[in-house]
DNA sequence: GTCTATAGTGCGATAGAC
DNA sequence: GTCTATCGCACTATAGAC
């Protein structure tokens, strides 16, 4: 984060981040499958909890109401540092090729949502569709967070946004 | 398309692309920003379709009706080749670096739409929302058509996986 | 079209932990 | 004695500078 901040994320080579590190650029590889993935580290433990939450809601609850139950556990992971996310995300925003990284890393997501949502007894496609959707009510929120200067707390923001989509997507 | 199916994407090098091709591999750089960007050549084309048809819709239409009627032309945009968009997509499905790219093709038309809105006098978050989503119905009614044996036309998989979504996100 | 930096891989050597 | 972490080296291919 230090080097990628101060030179950008393509001017840093790996034997500079290496360097810095006290290990060699091979040794960098042994943990990282790539250049990107350090920003990326956390990802698989968000996706645990997410997908935890999305197990523990009651069975009684509707598909979009197990996705929300999911969607506040994953508040509460991340909002936590919001000066840390600021600046991964100017990083990341800087950048198409770790764009590229962060979408895939929540479809990834989205895809454990959707299957989580299929073994509590959701049919296709409306396991996908809820899910998907729980995913871009995250991004969303998300998003405002760290661009707002105002201090809502995120777990706020994701139930504000996901109301605003109700509204939005009902008929007429 | 040959080579990634006849060998795997991964397994394809530029140079062979080129030769077939009747080229140098630094010729096909000039065309390609990179490897994976030829699969993607049709992108721009179809996002443009698509911003037309948002900006087409009726001044009255809500939010979602104006994302529909952008949806109805994406359908027909890519209704037609059904074998070769499941070729293409075989391709994209066994390759995560492909799949990023597609994605982030994805979110660019996402954000193409979100400004559509905008323009429309659709404040944020609302924009944002109603854009994202309708991505995902794109995504969820295109692999429906490219998955299933069954030969429901794209635009009708669109519309139902639409209506899927209204009924879900529907209260309670 | 040529030249080159760098990402990323395969294989093997070494050293320390338990 | 096995397991794991680091490193060294050779090599390929992508991608960018010129």
């Amino acid at each position: 984060m230090q080097l990628y901040l101060e030179r950008g994320f393509e001017q840093t080579t790996v034997a500079e981040i290496a360097k810095r590190a006290g290990l060699t650029g091979r040794t960098f590889f042994r943990y990282f499958a790539d250049k990107r993935e350090v920003l990326f580290a956390g990802a698989g433990s968000l996706r645990e909890h997410v997908l935890i939450a999305l197990q523990s809601a009651p069975a009684s609850a509707s598909p979009m109401e197990a996705i929300a139950a999911a969607l506040d556990a994953a508040a509460e992971a991340l909002g936590g540092h919001r000066e840390r996310s600021r600046q991964r995300q100017a990083v990341i925003n800087a950048n198409p090729e770790l764009q590229e990284r962060e979408l895939i890393k929540l479809s990834s997501m989205a895809a454990g949502l959707a299957e989580g949502l299929r073994a509590r007894g959701v049919p296709e496609p409306d396991a996908s569709l809820a899910a998907e959707t729980g995913i871009v009510v995250l991004r969303v929120a998300f998003e405002r967070w760290v661009t707002e200067t105002a201090d809502a707390t995120l777990p706020d923001l994701m139930r504000e946004s996901l109301a605003r989509l109700k509204t939005i997507t009902a008929g007429r």
